[in-house]
DNA sequence: ACTTGTTATGACACCGATGTCATGACTTCG
DNA sequence: CGAAGTCATGACATCGGTGTCATAACAAGT
């Protein structure tokens, strides 16, 4: 691998005149820059990044640590934006503006950040960014490092810079979507309330009612959790089943994310009721394979 | 960012004594080595990876170019084991060699990969792998450059190192098994012709059949192309209809792959007939999320 | 006791780029 | 016409580690 040395010898300059050429930091004569592209051109010359940065101190790298990569493997997801469309989002805004990210992988476990933290940190990245799977609140160490970093579909107790979904405004927006197409008996089965997803989406639920005049019925409301591992459906089942027993049962119901809103899908059906004749069924997050 | 002179200084010893320690390349005396963790982690000290390997030409970097990341946003693949499995293996196996991966994504044009290459070959990357969605032949070219390269799921025409599923094998085998299971009459729905999987696959079901002494019946296979665009699944249709109007129907058909698999299960039982009483149906690449 | 070998350590150059400063040629303006 | 400014270029130090070699202390073998 050639460097910039036999660039220049190549091209007649000397090697800060190829590095010149090569960042546009400086006026350079036309012909001498047709010489050193030339040069470049003939002998393949890349660049080393690594000796760049030594100097000016810019890596252009960018550490994305995530479980993207892995827990994809289980399709089924609590809730929220899948993670990994996020991930190929970044990925693209990188590409763009010239930085190269560098993707870890948590293999689902958080022990190993630490780890991929400090390997960020030797490759001394720009910037950290880690994104959860789901809306949740985390703590980051980046382990007295003064690397700069963004949360993504969470948050922590320090006020780190985060992106986060806004899951009281959606929810709101799409229950008072709900009533302008006549609904009035708008059902919300809830999320694990642990989830802060959830709970900012049962505001979003019961703002939009209010705003409406709709008074919030306790009955409509039910926590029929998914993502707990031994819970084999009962809840949701029971959930169901209590909405429709009641007086004036609703006529759509809401669900906390999509996967839920397929289950019940299944459940309603199975009940004899025709969707959407009967009652109706909103979901979340948008998943495409499942609104497929 | 403090250096590896800051530690030498604070230990009261020599920068390439840190070094050593890092390295753990020569031997250190005992105390020594103490004091100079000590200082390092007093300070905070995470060594620079730039710097390191301008010297000894080890950047610890595996670039690593795939479609993985934007074209899992359509969940339909032509066939093969999904790429993203395969970066998330890579990942894990790289993470422990304690090497990096850095992951660029094509987003759907291969003309964006010269330009992903000479990014990787900037932070001299110490290998090249790039990994198709599919089972097929490319042109993968490095500008003159003499990095390594892997081909994973795809091969090219001047021999590059590739790693490829053994279609043909696998095949094989599944066929084999099925005439273990007592089935004689197995039909076989392939792929688009144009896709290396299916050429294979076909060798191998016809292997098999010859290893087992049954007769090659040309109107048990048939061509059911499904990832082409325009295919409203017609080509499907018609191949169950022609092979299921046959004097010896099969007891089982084997399909390209296992979205269409999933089709033909739906076509099967729309047609009145019970799986697997009447009839069965193998797929072969095994997606989780159809298994299910 | 003398050579040889091992252990522990430091001095110094070097990897490949860029920042800083210097220099020479040429313009421009009062 | 001389001072000041711009343009084009090069010399040289420097970033933060590691490779090479030198050196000193001490143990072991003959």
């Amino acid at each position: 691998m050639d460097t910039i040395y036999d660039v220049a010898k190549a091209a007649g300059v000397s090697p800060k005149t190829v590095s010149r050429v090569l960042n546009g930091d400086a006026p350079v004569g036309r012909e001498t820059r047709k010489a050193v592209e030339a040069a470049m051109s003939d002998l393949g010359y890349v660049p080393s990044n690594a000796a760049r940065m030594m100097r000016s101190n810019r890596s252009g790298l960018i550490g994305l640590i995530t479980g993207a990569l892995s827990h994809k493997l289980e399709p089924m997801e609590p809730t929220g934006l899948p993670d990994l469309y996020i991930v190929q989002g970044i990925q693209k805004v990188m590409a763009d503006s010239g930085k190269t990210l560098i993707i870890a992988d948590t293999g689902g476990t958080s022990a190993k950040v630490p780890q991929l933290v400090r390997t960020f940190l030797q490759h001394r990245v720009e910037a950290l960014i880690y994104v959860a799977d789901y809306h949740k609140q985390v703590t980051f160490d980046t382990g007295a490092g003064t690397c700069p970093v963004v949360l993504v579909n969470c948050f922590d107790a320090d006020g780190t810079p985060a992106i986060l979904p806004d899951d009281e405004q959606c929810q709101f927006d799409l229950v008072t979507d709900l009533i302008r197409s006549g609904h009035e008996r708008i059902a919300y089965f809830t999320l694990d309330p642990a989830m802060v997803a959830g709970e900012l989406r049962s505001k979003g639920y019961r703002a939009a009612l209010e705003a409406a005049g709709i008074p919030y019925d306790r009955e409509l409301q039910a926590m029929a959790r998914e993502n707990i591992e031994d819970d084999d459906g009962g809840l949701l089942r029971r959930a169901l089943d209590s909405v429709l027993a009641l007086d004036r049962p609703p006529t759509v119901i809401c669900c906390g994310n999509d996967e839920m809103a397929l289950r019940l899908y299944g459940l309603v059906r199975s009940r004899g009721l025709r969707i959407p004749e009967d009652v109706s069924v909103a979901g979340f997050d948008n998943y495409r394979a499942i609104a497929e």
